[in-house]
DNA sequence: CCGAATCCAGCGAGATACTG
DNA sequence: CAGTATCTCGCTGGATTCGG
């Protein structure tokens, strides 16, 4: 069970792109903006696999420049406590010990 | 931030071994039978991880065969409510939408 | 029983370039 | 703007073997 269950925020940058969603609906090139390390084709196939998931939506606006939205999924919004609380034990390990994280600008 | 944190729980059957512990202490074979594919090498390599992230405890005894015993620290017990979650989402979109997971026997 | 050492293969991520 | 198409490369995990 655990094993499947963690394939919903596998693969890189998957959890990143959920944590840029949290506070709302964002665009293909300001998701790309929110992770800067992620490439256009990572990034549009974590995209495309957490849809297929259910964790988010995708919306197309017919408009010129073309387009679209990502949204999480009312069962994609469960996911963000738990994220937080990874991120709070992280917070605290560091602290405690002074692991060593790499330096990362995003929250 | 979210990126660093990620690595605590980072590397193959990591999640496994923490969910495993949740219950209490356990012995290096215990373990190896609680997640069969787990090779003894990765799970020797991610106990030596997670104890040096300050998410586990390695107990030796100087007993004849060794027996050497592995339990979280309060920090990983932190972690329990995080992977429930995740399994809560993992169960959800399961039935939702008949999303398909591979076969797995442990809970 | 609990690992460490070695070797190898595969997959997935990165870079780059291109399209509607 | 929002992707797709190739290609390469490196890491990580699997299998096996050996040791305290």
């Amino acid at each position: 069970m655990l094993t499947e269950c963690m394939q919903v925020i596998a693969g890189a940058w998957a959890p990143n792109v959920i944590w840029s969603l949290r506070a709302g609906p964002r665009r293909f090139n300001e998701l790309k903006s929110d992770i800067p390390p992620v490439s256009s084709k990572v990034l549009s196939a974590r995209l495309s696999e957490l849809e297929s998931r259910g964790v988010l939506l995708r919306h197309v606006r017919p408009t010129s420049p073309p387009s679209v939205e990502y949204e999480l999924t009312d069962l994609g919004l469960e996911l963000i406590p738990a994220l937080e609380a990874i991120v709070q034990v992280g917070h605290k390990l560091k602290q405690l010990q002074g692991y060593q994280f790499e330096q990362d600008a995003a929250e």
